[in-house]
DNA sequence: CTGATGAGGTTGACAATGTCAACGATCGCG
DNA sequence: CGCGATCGTTGACATTGTCAACCTCATCAG
């Protein structure tokens, strides 16, 4: 077996996500590109924002085994933290409806397991977080506190350069600079406490 | 005169995102409310998405003056940067779907006049920080790029609070104590580089 | 073998909504 | 007066999410 009907409609979904945004993901677009009628969606998802709920949760597990892949492949803490990163910034500028629809999705908040996978992904990137505070490339503050800061600047850098919010002149470069030079001020400061 | 049509008609659509975010304004509710016909809105806006960007530039506008009427009524650079992040912080959490509208939307951007508006509000933001450069609250790095930085974990703050992606426990304490933890780091790094 | 059962799929209908087209009032101005 | 513009109205239409009713067929107890 390929792949169960449900999980054509999630990977169609995904695709039209990525290709025209959240309004052209549509019931009975996906179900067109499944080959279905325009109700069968709903044989296997109480509605449209259960089958947004199933991209989202998919891909949070992508990101949380994309983070403990970069934490194990790493040595050096820093560059694990560097890597997830540099994973997280690639994965919103390749699906940034998709990655609207994880961290920004105001409807989605309803579904208590889609929380829990989300999560995940935050506690996995903790893990590298508290291990870069081991080695004093980060400030040895609260750790839940310190990841949090991270995760926030990143998403905001992230988030508002998609949305264009930002100087909009610099492309690319704008995220990873700005999370660059977090890094970089959080490295001082550690070394200024501990040295 | 009291209010023009279309003034009343941002009005209404203000109140209806407040009162059951973006699917509770429909170009209906909003001409109803007004009280004209369904089609009236039309005389004044292209659409619906001309309509919500006429919201979010006003917003702007009173944004752009809190942050100026905070940088004018301290004296301290650090007092007035913390009086700005507050203000942003308050709007954000009394207005979710505004926020929402203002920094995430991603049909929004196609407005030019918009964007102009949006970067006059972090314009205004930046010269706060570029003063608490000045006085060493701030490490004195580029200013657009720290402004970039501290704009961007403000924004990933909230929008991760209010999309309840964070941990979700702590409340409304949660936004507050990771900015007050990002300014004792970056005031930590100022120290060092210049101490 | 048979017949009930349930999962997965289909057709048809409906209400809500954005949008377009055509029509109408009201007021300033030549 | 009459003309045009501004603002508003009514009516219609396509799209879309969703519900209800029906179909089909594999599975499995008896």
């Amino acid at each position: 077996m390929r792949e169960t009907t449900k999980q054509q409609l999630v990977s169609a979904a995904s695709r039209l996500l990525d290709g025209g945004g959240q309004d052209a993901v549509t019931l009975r677009a996906v179900a067109e590109q499944v080959g279905v009628s325009h109700n069968a969606p709903y044989r296997h998802f109480s509605g449209r924002s259960a089958l947004l709920a199933a991209v989202a949760e998919r891909d949070f597990t992508l990101l949380r085994q994309a983070f403990e892949a970069q934490d194990e492949a790493h040595h050096d803490a820093a560059a694990a933290l560097r890597g997830a990163s540099d994973a997280l910034i690639a994965y919103a500028l390749d699906h940034r409806a998709r990655y609207r629809l994880l961290f920004s999705d105001p409807d989605l908040v309803a579904e208590a397991s889609l929380r829990q996978t989300a999560f995940g992904a935050f506690t996995a990137f903790s893990r590298i977080v508290a291990r870069c505070q081991q080695s004093r490339h980060l400030p040895r503050v609260d750790p839940v506190e310190l990841t949090g800061l991270i995760y926030a600047a990143l998403h905001g850098a992230i988030d508002l350069h998609i949305g264009g919010r930002a100087s909009d002149t610099k492309g690319l470069a704008s995220v990873q600079a700005t999370v660059q030079l977090l890094f970089d001020l959080l490295n001082g400061a550690a070394s200024a406490a501990s040295g």
